[in-house]
DNA sequence: TTCATATATTCAAATAATCAAATAATCGAA
DNA sequence: TTCGATTATTTGATTATTTGAATATATGAA
């Protein structure tokens, strides 16, 4: 059986996992791998909700992914641990061979010459 | 504005990551590091409902994580890509920063000697 | 001040995920 | 066959998540 120190490693990472498990959140990461932006500037870039967006914004700044500067009246994101991105990625490679694996839609998303993440 | 190509991909990884945002999933997949094993095996080690087990294995199994032989009356799980693990780990790196930099409650769960995954 | 802009929060409705009990399906043994 | 063991599926209840509209808050400019 499971003891409870484990399970509750489980629990924390699953809030870690889940954290990523949202379109628009991975969205938001994305959209700061290069460079800080505004809340107005993401929400141009994403085609979001002001709200919707702030809520999940507040989502990844809960969970360590992001944090805010202020600047007058707007607030600028950045994403904390560059190294997210590498994680990303790595899990993209993975999902990738599981949709091929499955014969999947892949093509179709990947494209050709866009630079798709 | 993002494209619909683009999101379309966010919204696979986002099931994707969502597969490995629950608690006994992820207690699963570490179950099966090493070896197959059965559903009454994993029972036993995680301490789970029937039920809930054999729907959370179907989960999993349908994101393509897992894959299923059987034999006689029992079946047997094993992981697709063992790839996986070396995400997961990753994974455990980077939240374990989060916790650190939220001064958290990491030390409790790491212990002392425990190989905790 | 007051106003406009940017962002956050609250709220209610809709949807999705989880859980466990009950039932069904499968298989090997007697 | 029938029985027992193993796993899957269905069901209903519960809880969690997501959404956008409405409202609140903060800030700088006039």
């Amino acid at each position: 059986m499971m003891d409870e120190m484990e399970s509750a490693l489980h629990r924390f990472k699953a809030e870690f996992f889940k954290a990523l498990g949202h379109p628009l959140r991975l969205a938001i990461l994305d959209s700061l791998r290069e460079d800080e932006k505004s809340v107005s500037a993401l929400q141009e870039a994403l085609g979001a909700e002001q709200s919707t967006l702030s809520q999940q914004l507040g989502v990844l700044r809960q969970r360590g992914f992001i944090e805010a500067r202020k600047e007058g009246t707007a607030v600028y994101y950045r994403t904390v641990d560059p190294d997210v991105y590498a994680f990303l990625d790595l899990g993209r490679a993975i999902f990738e061979r599981q949709l091929e694996q499955s014969g999947a839609l892949l093509g179709r998303i990947r494209g050709e010459g866009e630079a798709v993440r």
